[in-house]
DNA sequence: CGCACCCCTAAGCGCTTGCTCAGGCGCCGG
DNA sequence: CCGGCGCCTGAGCAAGCGCTTAGGGGTGCG
């Protein structure tokens, strides 16, 4: 699947076409220059209109980042939440929350570098509503390396650094993560969860 | 010791007194609001002058992110092949790099967000020699490892991939740190120590 | 004392920015 | 065939951007 059938799909439920498309260009442009660097100009020449044709489908350029994190972050700690909540042991269930997590990262690195990277440039409302999201990610995996702990299977001192380190670990993957590079998502998940199960004690290591 | 008492002594070399102002002053706005998002007149203001004072010590508003990024990058350079270069077995070289690096963009979280998260707006010669010096830092840490491997101490299947993991995870720590959190740079050091060891299967975990 | 030098400011130039607005094209039901 | 409406464009505005220029004041050397 390339990167362009890939974003429409990710993207699939915003409508019109014409909104979609200016979205995905939003996203594209924040991926390569950062918020601040990129005009309207230039996401609307992506999409393939006047500059004006933004302002029909979105208030400010700003409500632009604030769609992409706020369907960014919610799909990022779905995938955790659905981890946690799974079968199999805590191990498992941490192994398969890093491992989709940062297959995501991975695969959808254009769209993660804009949702981690440029938070910082959003409103002040719209900011605290992305950083509840963001605190509620946090507990997800926290939850998981608890319940670990609590079963003997984990050995971690310092639950709350530990669950810090886990994410920051993951979500980095969105800034280095190249596309044409050697490694596939799939395998830098693979290597991810074995390290994070490392990171935490885990006893039957995999 | 202050954050401004950190900051005159971090830049102590850089004369004179007004071109280090601008400079720090420059690291301050940077890492606040990002590259792009800073004027030169907010620079200007925070080191107490007019706008145009700055271009008589700099040509650009890009030299500044240039002269701040080599510096802090040599500098974090110099802290890892100190410790890869030290006496100790491969475990006690490794957690010393770690230790000090990630206390380091602890300390100075403001130099080293800019150091980490702004090359991107770099020119594109200075932007290559940054990358230079960067390629060196991961084979600092790559050479650790590989010491500890082949001494049997260390169990790594992926020798790049845990390197590039282990830097990306101490790299971040200037994303998210907060001097008025809880937890104190060399707590974060020692914290983050642990789990490296523990990521590369160290043997005697300590 | 005079003058050259360094460091600085006030003013502003040319350009780009986010965003607006009046109007036009095409598809729709009647 | 017509009229309304959703979608889009060309032109452009006010503000702010990086950076330049002409000139002033203090300091130290001859």
């Amino acid at each position: 699947m390339g990167a362009q059938a890939q974003r429409t799909e990710e993207w699939a439920d915003v409508t019109p076409d014409a909104a979609r498309r200016l979205l995905t260009a939003a996203v594209e442009a924040f991926a390569e220059r950062g918020y601040h660097a990129t005009t309207t100009r230039d996401i609307a020449g992506r999409a393939g209109m006047s500059p004006a044709a933004l302002y029909i489908h979105y208030r400010t350029k700003e409500e632009l980042l604030y769609r992409i994190s706020g369907v960014g972050h919610r799909l990022a700690l779905g995938i955790l939440r659905q981890a946690r909540d799974g079968a199999g042991t805590p191990a498992e269930r941490l192994a398969d929350a890093v491992r989709r997590f940062v297959r995501w990262h991975a695969e959808h690195h254009t769209t993660a570098r804009v949702v981690q990277y440029e938070l910082g440039a959003l409103g002040e409302e719209h900011y605290a509503e992305i950083v509840a999201l963001r605190r509620d990610t946090d507990g997800a995996v926290r939850d998981i390396i608890e319940d670990g702990v609590a079963a003997g299977d984990f050995d971690v001192p310092d639950v709350r650094g530990t669950t810090l380190a886990v994410l920051s670990l993951c979500i980095d993957v969105a800034r280095w993560f190249n596309a044409d590079g050697k490694r596939s998502p799939g395998e830098v998940g693979e290597l991810y969860a074995s390290l994070v199960l490392r990171m935490v004690g885990c006893a039957q290591e995999r």
